[in-house]
RNA sequence: GGCCCUAUCGUCUAACGGCUAGGACACGAGCUUUUCAAGCUCGGAAUCGGGGUUCGAUUCCCCGUGGGGUCACCA
């Protein structure tokens, strides 16, 4: 970096104007890795000038959102620019007095703006006088970026001597905390120039610009609120884990050069390079943050997969799975998040684990098997075999050991499809030694009792 | 529209200017304790177009085209 000798600060400086999003979140998990890797530190700032816009239900929501994610700041509470307002004032009073900058009475202007934003329109403004000048800055992603600043003209930096604006909110704050690195989103790459402009007219240093691609919805527009969730919260609520949105998030623009995909918070933030940020923007692409989900989801050991669920169970089934861990390890395995696990118990499919199976003797015949007597024939010798097994050794692998012989002799499929249906009742389950495992002898010979009686 | 950024499989991406353009997600096929899921193996799948520079371009330059951003008394 050029700023070898100047320990590096970063920053994440959202406004409160909504939640914090996927977008967002990405942003400040680079400045984090960022400024990890380079043993410096990281500020969150919250960019609340407009008071009328920003709300304290997203401050904390972005607060929150941070938290979770496991990205922590330097500073304890967030700064916030509506409490540093003298601050900008007297930086906007020596810009009028040197002529950067001066109070431009305003004429009534088009009342249908583009934007359709138009709010009440201040008489005079204080707007900063621009030299028309061509601004070269280098981006640590994009190299040498230039505009003229003449297309520009001169913008608004202020409502009022005693109400600043964004623009110099920003200069201000990034050279009074020191802010060495600014790195942020595509959509301030215009921005840009306007900063350059009030730092040299304030004398400021020039931090060192980094702007990363924006995320995309899968149709390649702005993602927005219409692409559904895109609260990080609502990823939170939908049971993803805070280590795959990080772990998938960081991929996403940035790769460490190698194969490795699966990266702890703390692997990122050592092998975080700004200069392997993606120049383009990238769609975000839900079936890949599932399989990331999936990963550390199976990882959980059981009773902290419980946990998650506890608040969505019924007590009985919340006393099954806590008495048959493996049932849930079972479950999980057919779901990638806590969610869909969530869904799968609460939709029934698998209700024979937390009560008697429901039988349809049609479906205990086995494909092309139409003979009644056979399958139950074979069902009783099965349940025999099993019988002999010992209760404290009954398993899948004892199971298996017990039948196999005879299920290769009869036909696998003959045997093992109305063992699994006498225990699940179902077309679709886990394998039979899975279920009998769950269930344990009394019962698997229970259900293969009540099971042989249908063909009476 | 002006200005700015950008362009490798459907998606995320790799490839000092130099092997048959690699990996992951998704998809398809096969295997396993003949169902479901997971897992394993295999497979299809890309350098936007046109000019240059070069012995040689995914890579460098120009033009075009596509995509994105931005043009507020929002941030």
């Amino acid at each position: 970096m050029a700023t070898n000798n100047t320990r590096v600060i970063t920053r994440f400086a959202p406004s409160p104007t909504g939640f914090l999003h996927i977008g967002g979140a990405r942003t400040a998990l680079f400045n984090f890795l960022f400024a990890k890797k380079e043993g410096g530190s990281i500020i969150l700032r919250l960019e609340d000038t407009d008071t009328a816009r920003c709300k304290k239900e997203f401050e904390d929501s972005i607060v929150r959102g941070l938290a979770w994610l496991g990205i922590v700041f330097d500073n304890q509470k967030p700064l916030k620019q509506s409490e540093r307002t003298d601050l900008y004032k007297s930086h906007l009073k020596s810009l009028v007095e040197s002529g950067a900058a001066y109070l431009s009475k305003e004429t009534e202007g088009d009342p249908t703006s583009s934007n359709g934003l138009q709010r009440a329109k201040r008489a005079e403004v204080i707007r900063f006088k621009n030299p028309n000048k061509k601004i070269i800055f280098h981006d640590l992603i994009r190299g040498e970026v230039s505009f003229n600043t003449a297309d520009l003209g001169d913008f608004v930096i202020a409502k009022s001597p005693e109400e600043p604006l964004y623009h110099l909110a920003v200069v201000v704050d990034d050279s009074d905390m020191g802010v060495t690195h600014v790195i942020r989103g595509e959509d301030h790459i215009s921005n840009t120039p306007r900063q350059i402009l009030i730092q040299e007219a304030l004398g400021f240093k020039r931090p060192q610009y980094a702007h990363i691609p924006l995320i995309l919805a899968p149709d390649r527009s702005k993602l927005s609120k219409r692409h559904g969730a895109i609260a990080l919260e609502s990823y939170r609520d939908m049971g993803y884990l805070p280590e795959a949105m990080v772990n998938y998030l960081a991929l996403l623009g940035w790769n460490p050069g190698t194969d490795q995909e699966i990266f702890t918070l703390a692997e990122l933030a050592d092998e975080f390079d700004l200069s392997k940020v993606q120049k383009s923007g990238a769609i975000f692409n839900v079936e890949k943050l599932k399989w990331f989900n999936r990963q550390y989801m199976q990882k959980l050991p059981a009773k902290k997969k419980i946990a998650f669920l506890e608040k969505f169970l019924s007590a009985r089934q919340l006393a099954v799975v806590k008495a048959k861990l493996k049932l849930i390890e079972l479950m999980a395995e057919r779901t990638a998040t806590f969610g869909e696990l969530d869904e799968l118990i609460s939709s029934g499919e698998y209700d024979y684990f937390f009560g008697k199976p429901i039988y349809d003797k049609k479906i205990l015949l086995w494909k092309g098997e139409k003979n009644f007597v056979k399958t139950k024939t074979r069902l009783a010798a099965a349940r025999k075999l099993l019988e002999n097994i010992p209760a404290d050794s009954f398993n899948r692998i004892s199971v298996k050991e017990a039948l196999w012989p005879y299920a290769e002799k009869e036909g696998r499929g003959e045997v093992l499809w109305p063992l699994r249906v006498s225990l699940s009742g179902r077309e679709k389950s886990p394998d039979p030694f899975t279920i009998v495992e769950i269930l344990g002898k009394e019962e698997t010979l229970k259900r293969l009792t009540v099971a042989i009686k249908l063909f009476a």
